[in-house]
DNA sequence: GTCTATAATTCGATAGAC
DNA sequence: GTCTATCGAATTATAGAC
């Protein structure tokens, strides 16, 4: 009998070790200072193994960096609770499941690689950008969004990138309130 | 005659030639995608002197990379106007000289490099939290300076590393007002 | 399907001639 | 003071045995 086709429990059980170990050190160490051979060594396989079932390293991290934000519908919230509720959910999809969201790949990456900061780039004007274009005026939804986009990501860097003791140390429930009246102005146009 | 010892005029002009060329390849591409090769060919020297020079590609990206906000006496300004004023002077500090002063390269390796992120943060410990910390309660000092940097770091991120292009095509005073605002109510702790 | 062995580059850094 | 030549280590990726 030929084993059955539509499912190779041993490949997909390597393949999704390799990714489980590329998404933690990519996310730890970022694309230029993580190896196929550290990340063989994590997934306790053969560095060889990582070409074999992606390609290239590049593939890998295109694989495994693809975030995605899943805001909710934010024409269905209380305006008034716009702002906390996109820190909120930000937060969690940092914070949430390990290596959270593919988001964190992204973000450690971005700085030195073209391809993760155009990424990063296109993540938020697909997502962000209509979510709050939904709340105020079309024609400043892009000023807007771009200063949300850069509120969010400045807590992001500080908090879980640079590690800045104060902003580590801050509650959650404190950023979603004082992050989140920022992220409500910018979002609702609040000084025109 | 030996040679005058205070100055030796063709070693200088290369060692700037080299810190120029270090200055302007570790802030468009990072520490890591930026080789002493590299480096060497915009300079217009050889590899090997770079090494003579500095000792290493490690020790000559700890000497270009030693930024300084040059950040004004809050206590002397307006306090209704600290947020502007910091907005606006972290803006010239970024857009005013060629590789503006350091800050870009921190920034585009801090990522991946934990030297040049141990740096970013004691730079913002160093300047931006005793400014700050003269415009409010003493205890909540570090929580309202982290959301400062939050913010400023964000713009920086969004404006000249992502460069989103909505928070690129931002007017200079457009961000200071509207970037300002927020940083005013972090810095003085406008919510308690 | 997995591993050993290695090719082909590229890196930072060194030695020494001139 | 500058360059040529090169070392030794590390990298991604490949070829082929089992």
């Amino acid at each position: 009998m030929t084993p059955e086709r539509r499912s190779t429990p041993k490949s997909l059980k390597t393949r999704e070790a390799i990714e489980t170990a590329a998404r933690e050190l990519f996310t730890i160490n970022g694309f230029d200072r993580t190896t196929v051979r550290d990340i063989a060594a994590r997934a306790r396989i053969d560095a060889s193994m990582i070409i074999r079932y992606f390609g290239s390293k590049d593939a890998l991290f295109a694989r495994v960096a693809m975030p995605d934000l899943e805001l909710p519908d934010l024409a269905a919230v209380d305006p008034q609770t716009i702002g906390e509720t996109l820190v909120r959910h930000f937060l969690e999809q940092w914070e949430g499941e390990p290596a959270g969201g593919g988001l964190p790949i992204l973000l450690r990456s971005a700085a030195s690689n073209p391809e993760a900061a155009e990424r990063l780039a296109e993540m938020f004007r697909a997502q962000v950008f209509p979510a709050v274009a939904r709340v105020g005026s079309p024609e400043t939804a892009p000023m807007r969004a771009g200063l949300v986009a850069s509120q969010l990501l400045g807590l992001a860097m500080t908090r879980y990138v640079l590690r800045l003791p104060p902003v580590v140390a801050l509650p959650r429930d404190v950023i979603i309130r004082e992050v989140g009246e920022t992220v409500q102005r910018y979002a609702t146009g609040g000084a025109g």
